[in-house]
DNA sequence: CTTGAACCTATAGTAGCTAGAGCACTTAAA
DNA sequence: TTTAAGTGCTCTAGCTACTATAGGTTCAAG
């Protein structure tokens, strides 16, 4: 049985974000030891490696709820895995398509400053006109 | 003077996001009508355009706030919005990398399902197992 | 004058954690 | 045996960048 500190080093998961994923439902609760204190099984230690290595892929917790109950079952048809998979796939392509844009945008802009001013500076003029972009980089959310 | 509907809808800017930006102070407070209600000029609807083809490509508020200060200063030098832009380029890159890193292992994952139940389920078995992985996909935050 | 659209404030919720306060317990040395 | 460091506990609040909801006010058209 380990504590959290031991899973939490030995799986790379630090220690709030497993008690965290233990109240958001994603992990069970944890056995206590005499002083109330965390005790984890081998299980449980697969558990979290799993979760963190889908969140390592880009997986949510939603989907990671859903990925892990599947794996609860195996018996299961795994297409609905599958589903899971591509669809974190088709998003991951999507993400990178926009991020291609903005980085040739974000490279046009930094070339170079054709002064030394702000009153000449490129990235301060490209940003208030969106017309000096070639391409249509606006089309869904940012962080992606 | 535009009402905040006419600026949102002019800008592509919903209207509780730019309540939201005057009250962190990232546009200055609007002026009202008798009735109480925000009144834009032409300057406000600028510096709205200006943040949202920022946020577009990527910068943080907080990023945008200090370029927002500087665009405010024509005089002077624009070295630091140069910094801010290529940081932003920097973050960008790091984020595509890891994205075709990602881009590698789903599709590797989803290929095929070498059976048809999730105990033969290969999305399940590579989550399981990051060693089934070619690539060092686990360095960063994966939001990215 | 009435109706419906557009506006107002305030609060709470979203994802996925992270940080802090103020305790209890555990472990190894002195 | 004591004691100090380290680790653990709960609870609450904070982070980004919004978004949603409730319940009320104002505006413009008919």
């Amino acid at each position: 049985m380990l504590t959290i500190g031991k899973l939490g080093s030995s799986t790379g998961v630090k220690i709030p974000t497993i008690r965290y994923y233990e109240q958001i439902g994603l992990l069970p609760e944890a056995e206590r030891s005499l002083g109330n204190q965390r005790l984890y099984t081998h299980k449980a230690h697969e558990r979290l490696v799993f979760i963190r290595h889908a969140r390592d892929l880009g997986f949510s917790l939603e989907a990671i709820r859903d990925l892990l109950s599947l794996s609860d079952n195996p018996d299961q048809p795994c297409a609905a895995a599958d589903a899971i998979a591509r669809a974190q796939l088709a998003e991951v392509e999507s993400r990178l398509a926009r991020l291609a844009a903005l980085k040739t945008e974000l490279e046009r802009m930094v070339v170079q400053c054709a002064g030394d001013r702000i009153s000449d500076c490129r990235v301060i003029e490209v940003l208030s006109d969106h017309s000096q972009c070639i391409t249509d980089h606006a089309i869904e959310d940012a962080t992606s």
